[in-house]
DNA sequence: AATGAAGGTTGTAGCGACTATAAGGTCAAG
DNA sequence: CTTGACCTTATAGTCGCTACAACCTTCATT
């Protein structure tokens, strides 16, 4: 079972470690985000707990809508002990508007698809109001030619 | 000016008619969205009034957040006249549904990032709150090890 | 008539974050 | 010694555009 030492991972091992799928991994690391992984004998990545915790950082930041551009910085900021959280802090805020500016704008879809499916009597496409609406843009106007 | 009738539009006149790039149009008319534009002698597409309303009735749906091939199926059953409606009402059904699984998606990410950013007290980055939270995963536990 | 700008045409490649496929090498178990 | 699960690489596909290159056409001005 243990084809390494049990201080090591492959992708695989990794995978269900951190949930990430093996193929994802290979593809962090091709763009050097999980960077350094050792090699056994005959080629297979090797992987510590340090990378799985790199892993599972990038995963979490994923999780949160993070770029992976995002998270390169992140992972830099990580790194930087002695450096100021205020670089941190403030990529939060931004992610947070972003999500917030995503939200109001889903959220107006949200009441644009109600309403469509509100104005639905179950006739026939030709008196369907919801193409109608969608074909002329805006609220139908039940008063207009 | 008018290098057509008045009754055709190039791309570029499209484009402004519509509120679409031209280059977008040009896609369209590739994946047979647009489809059976003239050409004039020189090759040049002509569309009329019919392509435009098509086109509208397109970037509308787009901007409701229906995929291509989705706003495909709307166009078939636009065309079907007197096919049922309730095809049409599935549709903007399952786009509602798919929005507001976005929705609370985003609202369980506007928390998680609200709750790292009010976390920062800004020290450096080896106490930050934020990247311990995102690396240990959940909520910070302050009793732990 | 010549020229230059502003349109049009095609084809191809790039974005982000994977995902899928192919063609092969390695490893542990029966 | 074969099976099957795993690993390797390279390449192409996804979606909805967007950008670029290289060329052709139309229109207005000189």
């Amino acid at each position: 079972m243990t084809m390494v030492s049990d201080r090591h991972f492959t992708v695989g091992q990794l995978a269900k470690a951190t949930g990430a799928k093996a193929v994802t991994i290979r593809y962090y690391d091709r763009l050097g985000l999980l960077p350094s992984a050792g090699r056994s004998a005959s080629g297979y990545r090797l992987y510590t707990s340090k990378e799985r915790d790199r892993l599972l950082f990038i995963r979490r930041s994923r999780a949160l809508g993070f770029s992976l551009d995002d998270i390169r910085e992140l992972l830099d900021l990580a790194d930087r002990k002695e450096a100021s959280c205020a670089a941190v802090d403030a990529k939060v805020e931004e992610q947070l508007v972003r999500v917030r500016t995503r939200l109001s704008d889903l959220q107006a879809l949200e009441t644009e698809l109600e309403r469509l499916s509100d104005c639905c009597e179950g006739g026939v496409i030709t008196d369907c109001r919801i193409i109608e609406s969608i074909s002329a843009g805006g609220r139908p106007d039940p008063a207009s030619s």
